[in-house]
DNA sequence: ACTAAACATGTATACATTGACATGATTCGT
DNA sequence: ACGAATCATGTCAATGTATACATGTTTAGT
């Protein structure tokens, strides 16, 4: 599948990139739909400069550090290409361990369950704060051929995901106060 | 963090199982937010067995037929116990190909855009209506102490979250059009 | 002059996960 | 009697991911 390919090439595509910068880019907005830390990244870049993916050429700042910096290829283009347009099954769905906590919360007495609920809660919050502060950027709709339509899609879509994730929460607080039992299990 | 290792305990909880059992659990509900195939599961229930966390018993179907049913322990239901009351930070969002997909979709003529849109939809429509059925089939809110509570709240999360799925998918559509470009890029 | 943060690239180890390989028994329908 | 579906358990190789190890430079602030 080399999905972390397809990452990479459709970055290149936007401009050239450095491995740290491609590892930059990866901690912003793109985290709230994809990952990978330098580790990963590095070995990735070798592996598609091998494959004719991409070229890379050294830049060096100040008096000897260099930096890769890499190019994506028309073969890496045409790739690129054929993946994004391909019609796709659905992932299996993801794993989500505060999903699997509260499968098994009947082992929780009540107050334990909305303790955790709540401490969720406020997490989920804060990083729906932090992504409308970040949404507030956008004063209008980019154009759909301007790469900012990509990230402007996806940061709507993680603001409804969190507030959508806020919502199963606040049920899930209102069913076990609606209600309670004496003893877990 | 070993999240397969808790999955397991939390099931055998609820009763003694072979690792067939264990497998077929996670192609049901619980694939909704968990999942492990039997190449897995296996091995982790030996690695659960020497380190004392469960015991199995060999049942004989038929003449020759083994199949071993797994216990929790006193150390495995404390170990659970630890586990599940744990408060835990935020997990990194879960990657999607799909959103990386349209994080990229720049690289798209509008038409191409839709398409993708509307096949995405159709499968999360579908799997939405097989969630719903599923549903149905709770005529009231079970009680918190029983073990069909955690089902229950995890079957209304799945809901909800393929709603908001298919609704993101809208807001894209209608930006879509709403945007058009004469040619990608 | 010093220091902290940011720039920059790599490797290694362990763990998690997938899909294929491998084998065979039992049950249910026709 | 036959065949298909289900029951049942396991290993292996490849891939993917996380965390730590490892090293060194440059820039911006004080």
């Amino acid at each position: 599948m080399r999905a972390l390919k397809y990452a990479i090439l459709g970055l290149l595509i936007k401009r050239p990139m450095t491995g740290y910068e491609i590892a930059k880019e990866f901690s912003y907005e793109l985290a709230e739909f994809w990952y990978a830390n330098h580790s990963q990244i590095y070995p990735e870049l070798k592996k598609l400069t091998s494959e004719g993916h991409v070229v890379f050429n050294i830049e060096i700042s100040g008096d000897i550090l260099e930096a890769k910096r890499y190019t994506i290829t028309d073969k890496g283009i045409k790739d690129f290409t054929q993946w994004i347009l391909k019609d796709e099954n659905l992932q299996r769905t993801p794993k989500d361990i505060f999903r699997l906590r509260m499968y098994f919360s009947n082992n929780l007495e009540v107050g334990s369950r909305i303790h955790l609920l709540e401490n969720q809660r406020l997490q989920h919050v804060n990083r729906l704060n932090t992504l409308k502060k970040i949404f507030e950027q956008y004063l209008e709709v980019p154009s759909a051929s301007s790469d900012r339509f990509g990230d402007f899609l996806v940061l709507r879509g993680a603001i409804m995901r969190e507030e959508n994730y806020i919502a199963w929460i606040d049920e899930c607080i209102m069913y076990s106060k609606e209600n309670p039992q004496t003893s877990p299990k």
